[in-house]
DNA sequence: TTTTGGCATTCTAAGAGGTAGAGTGCTAAT
DNA sequence: ATTAGCACTCTACCTCTTAGAATGCCAAAA
């Protein structure tokens, strides 16, 4: 898998500079050029040899015979790896993010803002989850007759998730108040998954008693007042307007497009690489195994954990020639601030 | 304003005609393909005699000398006028918003799904907003307190609209029952607007006394607890990955999208042209004077009216190169279906 | 053994003609 | 009023050529 043990400290060095100099640049690199700007005084021959190592360990490609070098997605990954760990942000993106994040005080309104000044920073694509999901404990729901068979559940989280729905079911007020605080009594604190499984079980159990609380729990159950899965995520996805600079191809450019406007795929997608227990910051490169159509687009994220529950994710996705340093800092200082900001009460 | 009476019936007919190739081309019509395809056996000499004569009343103009013509906005404008108002659905886009609108009941999942709907049947950008303005109707509102400074504030109108937002405020849980229940005995079925005015009145009236009931609004109220301004507003954009075909200009599609991506433009924009009281359709050409970005793009929209209230509005977005007549039908049979739908509480 | 200068080779991007074809406008004939 | 005819214009596309950038390899230098 790793490039191997071939890779010295002289092919370490000169791989760095082009890809660095390929990211500033966006032109397949040339010896002619390295050897300008190379500190120790090497030949553009010698350059070219250690090019020739490095292409055939797969590290870097000829768009044809006569051009300069690219790096493959096993350069970026290499790249990436041995960038230095720790870097400071930049006092004006911190002020960017700090602004942005001032005074927010619920999960929702982070992230949104969040990947926003993502974009801002990265000039990428920014991208916010929060997962409503299962791990969320439950604060309190509430029931509500709107109209003629029309009940608005409303379910809110500890973290200050809020997902609402309409739903079409025809309980009396009174009903529907008994059953908000039968499971406001009971489920408080709960997780939503443990809370629907345990509902499930008490109703279940009851069935066959005519219990009037346990068949508007029910019917409320069934249809979906609870959920905690797919819907109850809320999900950020902006400055996808960037792409435009980065992607030549039309067609591509397009099936991109689309797929960042559908919100359960970027939701897979993070919840595919993010949702770990490590605190580190991710960087995929190569977005293929999980859509096809971000085949070479790049993921820098991180997960928004509070309090050791993963309460989302956050990240940048963006196409392979872009600034990861700069991008990991900022993904890696928001994430830091998550759980900072939602624990803190005050101005 | 209007071209003016030396459009004749020959005129009106072949300025059509070369609208509808080009929509269907995309590439400047000449002559000779028109008297070709021209029923009366028109030579291709008198046509460019009408043509010129066109190209003269500004609505024809040419890419270079040699070229046929393409239509103008005004032509556009012109073509749209005169379409056959009255056009039947075609039975494959009925079904399919029957399919996307179904079981919906409010207002907020009519407007999600009217905007991908769209997207689909126009393969253009379809555009959706509730209004969550100053005219809807209170049902009724609810605090809790959700942590440390921490209330959550939900505000539900009788169209099944719900906003909610967190604050930061410190009051006790029955204080905000108080208020709660204060609100919503005196002010269901009043409007946001006349809510608020009469809610800011009652609390300046009586700023003096030390009321506790007062105070807790007071301090409600300017955290913006009851806000129907703006961020009540709740804006559904999709399919912008279809304007990558219809636009050239890569630093144009790219304003284009970012123009997008700001909810509160196409708010604006939305507002500017369709908060009216008339039910039609409106067919708007050229869209610079609202958004520079959008200077040569189409609006295709209608107010979604229930009960007289103007609840939102629905659109589509495109290039002036779109099928103008599908468009119209679909944008306007789905505006006629929001009445029904919403009120509508059977299966 | 490693590095480098030199050189033939390869390939592209860009420019210079050159041509076919589509379209126009105008005029004279119908 | 309409149309056929014709000279004219302009682009899109083709081919050809060339300059330049980069390469790989070899033999000389360090």
């Amino acid at each position: 898998m790793q490039p191997g043990p071939q890779i010295g400290e002289r092919e370490r060095e000169i791989l760095t500079a082009i890809v660095e100099t390929f990211i500033a640049t966006g032109e397949p690199v040339g010896s002619r050029i390295l050897a300008r700007s190379n500190r120790e005084g090497l030949s553009s021959a010698s350059i070219r040899n250690v090019m020739a190592d490095l292409s055939d360990s797969g590290l870097l490609e000829q768009p044809h015979t006569s051009a300069g070098r690219i790096p493959t997605t096993e350069a970026y990954r290499y790249y990436v790896e041995q960038l230095s760990g720790r870097t400071q942000i930049s006092p004006s993106d911190e002020s960017m993010i700090q602004d942005s994040l001032n005074g927010v005080s619920d999960v929702q309104e982070f992230m949104e803002r969040t990947s926003h000044v993502l974009s801002l920073i990265s000039k990428n694509v920014g991208v916010a989850v929060a997962v409503g999901g299962t791990k969320n404990a439950l604060d309190h729901v509430y029931f509500s007759r709107l109209g003629d068979q029309k009940v608005l559940a409303v379910v809110v989280t500890k973290s200050g998730l809020v997902r609402d729905r309409v739903l079409r079911l025809d309980l009396p007020q009174h009903e529907l108040d008994a059953a908000a605080r039968f499971i406001n009594e009971n489920f408080r604190g709960w997780t939503m998954e443990s809370m629907r499984a345990e509902l499930a079980r008490r109703i279940e159990g009851e069935r066959n008693e005519y219990d009037r609380l346990m068949t508007s729990l029910e019917q409320l159950y069934r249809q979906g007042a609870l959920a905690a899965d797919g819907a109850t995520q809320v999900v950020f996805v902006e400055g996808a307007a960037n792409l435009v600079a980065g992607e030549t191809d039309r067609k591509r450019l397009q099936e991109l497009l689309q797929t960042l406007e559908e919100k359960q795929k970027i939701v897979d997608l993070l919840g595919a690489y993010l949702h770990t227990k490590q605190e580190a910051v991710r960087v995929v490169i190569g977005l293929d195994d999980a859509q096809p159509s971000m085949r070479n687009l790049v993921l820098i994220g991180a997960p928004a954990r509070s309090g050791g529950d993963v309460m989302g994710s956050l990240a940048v996705i963006g196409p392979t020639r872009m600034d990861y340093q700069h991008t990991i800092t900022a993904v890696s200082y928001i994430a830091r601030l998550f759980d900072k900001v939602l624990n803190d009460s005050g101005e």
